[in-house]
RNA sequence: GGCGGCGUAGCCAAGUGGCUAAGGCGGAGGUCUGCAAAACCUCUAUUCGGCGGUUCGAAUCCGCCCGCCGCCUCCA
């Protein structure tokens, strides 16, 4: 198999990808702050990085993720404040909705979802501020503890930020902390009348944003790990910071292979709570789209690319699901005997080579997609002319499953089972048909249609799906 | 102001120097069907935002212009 290549950030340049330890990945991708249930948009970064470990995993690597919750920063606390109760009781219930979220869309599960707030992680900050202190990289000011970014000469090297044309002046400290240099950031912030804080070696107070990520990380994956990924926006400031704590306490690199997701833009505009189109995966269920469609729309767009989500593209992912979907049962209505042809076995190696080949080039997920459909045009093409054996069918079938592995988007719709009711219908209808009472015929196929069963007529059959 | 990305058919979207510009959705016609549906066949971009340039050759490289977006401040 060829060797799978991926955009590194850090560069920026398509790089190969190889794990620092053979036949297994370490990767961290950036979470959700949980003052809030997640937005489609998040979910695009959830679903690109669902792709990316699913494939890593059909090429035979080990996977090793963690994907963190920022569950203490100033809008969860706000959050809890506000809602009267205890912080980590109010940050769970939108730690539930991601799961939730994450399961609906059929993203694999992580090996680790650190929280900040847990202990052990909170020990390994502290152990990350002593270390950076130790090494000069710090100061304090009004009891918090801030990274100097003087001390760290790479500073910028993965934003290529040139520090000299920054808009200087502009910014504002908005936690009203003092800092000796505007670029220079919080590690530990001094507790706040009635904000959360702990007693800590380093003094009393809660995290710094950037620090969870970069301790997390180093704790479960290693001081050096194989990939960290996120949204595009948090290449600057949260990326580049982290990689100024982690290499400046450790002297190593951090993480080997940088991959942001694009962003996305609803209905042609850029997606914000005052438009109103921050959707999230529930409010689109309730509009009767399918999970299944959202995964589609969100993995049919190469991830470096802005991806424009509309409610007609989640109707066109929809229909093309649809078109698969009945391919797979069709193929399970073979009944020819025979082992593949010759042709069959050529044209599904070749679609999985193109699948592969695809993938391999930093994930072209659409240029995926279209091996698989012209695979499911060959095996329609086949069945519509009467020549697929029961062999044939098998290659289609087992192709079309090994891709969806990774795409993890088809076949996923429930099959209802019928009542005893619909099965009658079925069945006079039948008859009716026989008898040539279309009128009777008709109706019966109109009565389940309204109940979401459509009927299809075949030489050997009526099949019935649901809606 | 600094840095970066994008603009391909009605819609979504691959392709980044050279075979007939992938694929999906939609549309038109046809086959099949009692009628449908599904599927299949044919057609649906002589052209890739615009104008110049480089080249034997450009959607692909360069310049300028127009439009959209992102980062520089919390943000996937």
């Amino acid at each position: 198999m060829s060797q799978l290549k991926l955009t590194n950030t850090l560069g920026g340049n398509v790089e190969p990808f190889e794990p620092l330890e053979e036949g297994h990945v370490r990767m961290y991708t950036c979470g959700l702050t949980v003052y809030n249930r997640g937005h489609i948009g998040n979910f695009r970064t959830y679903v690109s990085q669902d792709v990316l470990r699913r494939y890593l995993k059909y090429k035979g690597y080990r996977v090793t993720q963690v994907t963190n919750f920022t569950d203490v920063d100033d809008k969860t606390i706000a959050g809890a404040r506000k809602a009267g109760i205890p912080l980590r009781e109010y940050t769970q219930q939108y730690i539930d909705n991601f799961f939730e979220d994450c399961a609906a869309l059929n993203i694999e599960k992580s090996e680790y979802y650190p929280r900040a707030t847990d202990q052990e992680y909170l020990d390994a900050m502290v152990a990350l501020v002593q270390k950076l202190e130790e090494r000069g990289h710090t100061y304090e000011s009004d009891g918090s503890i801030y990274f100097k970014v003087d001390s760290f000469p790479d500073y910028g090297k993965l934003s290529r930020i040139d520090v000299a044309g920054m808009k200087a002046g502009v910014r504002v400290d908005a936690d009203e902390y003092t800092k000796e240099n505007a670029r220079d950031f919080v590690l530990w912030k001094a507790p706040k009348d009635g904000e959360d804080s702990w007693d800590t070696a380093i003094g009393p107070g809660r995290p710094g944003w950037h620090l969870e990520c970069s301790a997390m990380g180093m704790k479960i994956l290693g001081e050096t790990f194989d990939l960290h990924a996120g949204g595009v926006d948090l290449v600057f400031p949260h990326h580049e910071n982290e990689i100024a704590q982690s290499e400046g306490a450790t002297g190593k690199p951090f993480v080997r292979h940088w991959m942001h997701t694009e962003f996305l833009i609803v209905e042609g505009e850029k997606m914000s709570k005052s438009k109103g189109n921050q959707f999230n995966v529930p409010d689109l269920i309730a509009e009767n789209y399918s999970p299944m469609a959202i995964r589609y729309l969100l993995l049919s767009v190469y991830y470096r690319q802005q991806l424009n989500f509309t409610r007609e593209g989640l109707e066109q992912a929809a229909t093309a699901i649809r078109r698969v979907d009945d391919f797979l049962d069709r193929l399970g209505e073979v009944t020819r005997e025979g082992d593949a042809f010759p042709e069959t076995a050529q044209a599904v190696k070749a679609a999985v080579e193109r699948f592969e080949t695809a993938l391999d080039d930093d994930l072209n997920t659409s240029a995926a997609l279209a091996a698989l459909f012209d695979l499911v045009k060959g095996g329609n093409t086949a069945l519509s002319s009467s020549t697929m054996t029961k062999g044939d069918a098998e290659g289609f079938k087992g192709a079309v499953e090994r891709m969806n592995t990774v795409f993890g988007v088809f076949g996923q719709g429930k099959k209802m089972t019928l009542d005893d009711e619909v099965e009658k219908l079925i069945q006079e209808r039948k008859e009716a048909r026989a008898r040539r009472d279309f009128a009777r015929a008709d109706e019966i196929r109109d009565e389940l249609d309204a109940r979401g069963i459509v009927l299809e007529d075949t030489p050997t059959g009526t099949r019935w799906k649901q809606k």
